[in-house]
DNA sequence: GCCAACGTTGGC
DNA sequence: GCCAACGTTGGC
């Protein structure tokens, strides 16, 4: 799940009551039907830093509420606020995530890269414009071995 | 339903 | 700041 860390960051999770908060602003009809129909209280995700210095990976994030409507899309003073979604009809959803870990050391994109394994990784894919893409098992267990081997 | 124009994302 | 890639919009 990427997320720009100018606005809003890892540390930004790490200091909300309860290191959780809603994950709102998707606005993809893609992300948001991966979301409504795939992503499940109790699944994890990493927590990517997206268009700034260093991308890449900064920890790992838990899904603890499952979609729901995001109701800044109703509020005009949003900066993703969108006229057509209906509060009787919401167009656009949110799930809850709560921080799982921090990494000890930033996994830099750059070096995603270099990783073979990851080669068909769709956050890596050339082109790429999705804000949360899937990640499977193989892609997750290789990325935290090389947190904890370092 | 096609597709050009436009806007956004996001790495570099 | 550049620009490739791709999603969205809207005229036809």
């Amino acid at each position: 799940m990427k997320s720009e860390p100018d606005v809003y960051s890892i540390d930004h999770l790490a200091a909300e009551p309860n290191q959780t908060d809603y994950w709102d602003g998707i606005r993809n009809y893609q992300v948001r039907n991966f979301m409504r129909d795939v992503m499940q209280v109790g699944d994890r995700a990493f927590f990517y830093h997206s268009n700034c210095k260093v991308p890449g990976i900064a920890g790992t994030m838990s899904i603890v509420r499952s979609a729901y409507p995001d109701h800044t899309a109703f509020i005009d003073t949003e900066k993703y606020y969108d006229p057509k979604s209906d509060p009787n009809n919401p167009r656009w959803l949110m799930v809850d995530v709560k921080l799982e870990s921090k990494f000890p050391r930033f996994i830099a994109l750059s070096e995603l890269r270099r990783q073979e394994v990851l080669a068909d990784m769709l956050v890596l894919r050339r082109g790429n414009r999705l804000s949360v893409t899937p990640v499977t098992e193989n892609e997750w267990n290789h990325i935290v071995s090389m947190v904890e081997n370092s």
